[in-house]
RNA sequence: GCCGGCAUCGCCAAGUGGCUAAGGCAAUGGAUUGCAAAUUCAUCAUCCCCAGUUCGACUCUGGGUGCCGGCUCCA
């Protein structure tokens, strides 16, 4: 089964076709570090490891890197902009550098938490400066961009495909802009490549002055071209990034390096709270401690978020957070008792049944532009089957061994399910169990609750049914 | 003002020009139960509004309303 992923550039679904055969070499917009990341951002990062996840389990030999923006860019193109870098580190009284330290440490620890794994590279703004330099060079040096002082400008005009991304046109750019016209500029729509200030704390001597530093885009095409080559195959980011930030990328890498540059762009819808924005106004602005603090973890949350499609707007709602938490507990019980079924047998490999459809349902939805929502759908299906009609002990070893070595390895969702050293083993629960019988049949309730405590904390689940007593673990 | 997207049950959310519009959570009634949990049976939408195309539309077209995004740093 070939993946279909839609494509922004072209605006409809494609097949998935590497430059290398059985190779994906992708790179994702990351975070400025100036503040920690919200859930919001969390979305886009989450797709990301979904989709690295997704290949790498159809045999993708992936090559990920996600950038970190440690370098301010400016809040306005005017040339007294403040760059909010450095701005958020004034008013917390410490050193930008400082700043960035701290909150890359919260944003890895908040990806660890989620389940997210590593890309192969973070590379960081600050610390490619002689890559941007060199392509900015390039760009004067072919006529695409242009100098003013110590500043220095790309040219749209020099560039014709420039809006194809996000379709907008130069001229309307021009009509539309809300920004006062920076009058240095040949035309409104150019936008910056490197800029210089005095007053910035974070500047480098480059050919281009004394005082400089990056603009607003340069970053992401000199980290992607240097850690993936200058043409690669995917390229990520939230729906707000399509323009400016990616339209001027595609621009500056193609004329620099005169190769294509992605052949695929994807995008994640952002995330609504209480069906509106967040803002930092309506107090909205949610972090995972919040989400904690109501009682679900970050898996949780990357559940919530799995639930739907990345290219629909979700709601986030704190009810919708609780129906997640409940949702993937019962997932999380469905597991356990499908290992209490399935014993010691060994997982068959299936051609038909409940579970082989849900294995073809489950990852042809997947298939499809990474539909999630369908996908998890197919696991619940086969839960109600399991819970109705029962399945063979081989069967059972089999969707199993489906949601460990599939479903977990793409979605991440089940977090730990085999760090249990310290556990109960299996003759001391059935001991336990025998105890707690006796003790019922004495009336001896406080004993047999005391037991049954003592298993859940365990993560024991005891069923005492009509036709007698099932276990299993949680 | 100019572009683009979305609008499905109480909440979240898939999907299709035509059999019974996925799934989750919540809810209601019954069974079971020392209590609880779990389970179990049953119930729970005609798809924002209006007009049109069509034998037939929730699915296509036009208009309206609402929300989201881009045009400005932002996932």
């Amino acid at each position: 089964m070939e993946p279909r992923f839609y494509n922004t550039l072209s605006r409809q679904l494609e097949t998935f076709q590497p430059i290398e055969a059985k190779k994906a070499r992708m790179y994702h917009c990351g975070p400025t570090v100036y503040a920690r990341p919200h859930i919001g951002n969390y979305r886009a990062f989450l797709f990301a490891d979904l989709l690295r996840r997704f290949l790498e389990h159809l045999g993708y030999e992936v090559l990920q890197v996600m950038n970190l923006t440690d370098v301010g860019h400016l809040t306005d193109d005017a040339d007294d902009g403040e760059d909010k870098l450095q701005a958020q580190a004034a008013r917390d009284k410490i050193d930008p550098w400082v700043l960035v330290e701290n909150i890359s440490k919260l944003f890895f620890a908040d990806l660890d938490a989620l389940g997210v794994q590593p890309a192969h590279h973070y590379p960081r703004a600050t610390q490619h400066i002689d890559e941007m330099v060199e392509m900015v060079q390039k760009l004067i040096a072919s006529g695409h961009a242009y100098r003013v002082g110590d500043n220095v400008y790309f040219d749209v005009h020099s560039y014709a495909p420039y809006g194809k991304l996000s379709g907008n046109k130069v001229d309307e750019l021009e009509a539309g802009a809300r920004l006062e016209i920076n009058t240095e500029k040949r035309h409104p729509a150019d936008f910056a490549l490197w800029k210089s200030d005095p007053h910035h704390i974070m500047k480098w001597d480059t050919p281009f002055g004394e005082h400089g530093f990056p603009g607003w885009h340069i970053e992401c095409s000199a980290m992607s071209r240097k850690y993936l080559g200058d043409h690669f195959d995917i390229h990520t980011g939230g729906e707000d990034n399509v323009f400016p930030h990616h339209e001027c990328e595609i621009a500056q890498s193609v004329c620099a390096t005169e190769t294509p540059f992605v052949n695929l762009w994807m995008h994640t819808k952002f995330l609504q709270v209480d069906g509106g924005k967040m803002s930092k106004s309506l107090g909205n602005v949610y972090s995972l401690d919040d989400l904690a603090e109501r009682g679900a973890s970050a898996l949780d949350f990357r559940f919530l978020i799995l639930r739907a499609h990345y290219r629909g707007s979700v709601n986030f709602t704190f009810e919708a957070l609780t129906a997640a938490v409940e949702s993937r507990r019962n997932l999380h019980d469905f597991r356990g008792r499908l290992s209490a079924a399935a014993g010691d047998t060994e997982a068959p490999a299936l051609e038909s049944g409940a579970v082989f459809e849900a294995q073809q349902s489950f990852m042809s939805a997947l298939c499809d532009d990474l539909n999630t929502s369908a996908a998890l759908a197919s696991i619940f299906s086969l839960r109600t089957h399991f819970l109705k009609e029962g399945l063979s002990a081989a069967d059972a070893a089999a969707a199993l061994h489906f949601l460990d070595h599939t479903v977990d390895s793409i979605l991440g969702i089940f977090g730990n399910t085999t760090g249990d050293t310290d556990e109960l083993r299996d003759g001391d629960v059935e001991a336990l169990l025998l105890e707690r019988t006796q003790a019922r049949a004495d009336k001896n309730w406080a004993r047999a609750d005391a037991i049954r405590d003592e298993l859940a904390s365990a993560k024991i689940v005891l069923e005492d049914g009509p036709d007698g007593l099932h276990w299993h673990r949680a």
